[in-house]
DNA sequence: GTCTATAATTCGATAGAC
DNA sequence: GTCTATCGAATTATAGAC
């Protein structure tokens, strides 16, 4: 914490406080109060409460689709391509935990037309990831599947990390918990 | 819609709109906008918006709590158990998928006591959850997978229906997804 | 039950001195 | 960059006439 810069800081310390009251119940006065400074000063920082939002959406997203497009792009097989995204997605939690939560919690927070650009980024991610499952069925590797139904419902079985694990430390152990998901999502609950 | 009181017509319009912009951001000017009425005669149906919040969330509350005892006190495996939970899910979904919206996005902006309440029996309903599958995998019908991460992406699966299927009508066939998501569950994605 | 009017508070954002 | 002070708008909620 100590090398940050003023601006870093006060990024970090919004971060937590807006994922802890929600963007719309934080207010630029809780802002202040937490940082121990005054109203007027977080517009040294900012442009807006909006822009604040803005700025910490679109950065998790490009993550979340640089990761996925050097995925889809590499030669390897639609079960690897499938690990590594869960693999993503479990780094991500780890290094970005909050950012990861805004993501899922606060984006209908956003106005237009940020947010119809952010609909379409989340439309084309989903997408990718459809893909990818599509064509592990068509190998024959993944089981016919509704496309759609198992695109969402493997997508799902990463949404409750952000949850149970925002804050530091994390609580469970990351590899622990890729290797038990990557299970549940190739092989189910039942044996047999 | 005809044979509606009007509390019941306002209750309704507001749960749809709340579930659209969001609670923080539906106004009382927002609801009755939406119903033609004033500012003041929203009044005559509720206390204050917040027990307005409270109403929808503990009510589904219940519901999926109701159901969960019901399938825990009846007498048949855990495999059974499980599929009577998914398939509760579903009928919720189909039944009042805005409740259930509001159950997954809302929850957080209900003020103290009635969010440390409602928080415990979110944690309640978890834990039946959880004894189910602990079950089924001392059975040996359930793979030994670390319990809470087997829980929490359990749930998880069913998580996404709200947000594909908000809305009337159902976009979705329920039995269909009923069966899909089942497969998912309990077999995976992969064949071998 | 419905309306007009308004109270009381809180919000995001800014002006201007230092 | 930091402060004090404040603006203008929006918010929940109520009073009181009809």
């Amino acid at each position: 914490m100590s090398k940050m810069t003023k601006k870093e800081r006060f990024l970090a310390t919004s971060l937590k406080l807006i994922n802890e009251k929600g963007f719309k119940a934080t207010t630029i006065r809780d802002l202040a109060s937490s940082l121990n400074c005054e109203v007027a000063n977080i517009y040294n920082y900012i442009d807006s409460k909006q822009s604040l939002l803005e700025t910490y959406l679109f950065g998790i997203s490009n993550e979340f689709h640089f990761a996925m497009d050097t995925i889809i792009d590499s030669k390897i097989s639609s079960e690897e391509k499938l690990k590594l995204i869960i693999r993503t997605h479990i780094d991500l939690m780890v290094k970005k935990p909050y950012e990861l939560a805004l993501l899922v919690n606060e984006w209908r927070n956003l106005k237009e037309p940020k947010l119809s650009t952010f609909i379409a980024e989340k439309n084309t991610y989903e997408n990718k990831v459809k893909t990818v499952i599509k064509e592990g069925m068509e190998q024959g590797v993944f089981r016919s599947l509704d496309l759609e139904i198992a695109t969402f419902t493997f997508l799902s079985t990463l949404r409750w990390l952000h949850d149970k694990n925002t804050g530091y430390p994390i609580k469970m152990d990351p590899l622990e918990i890729e290797k038990q998901i990557t299970q549940f999502v190739f092989s189910g609950l039942c044996i047999d």
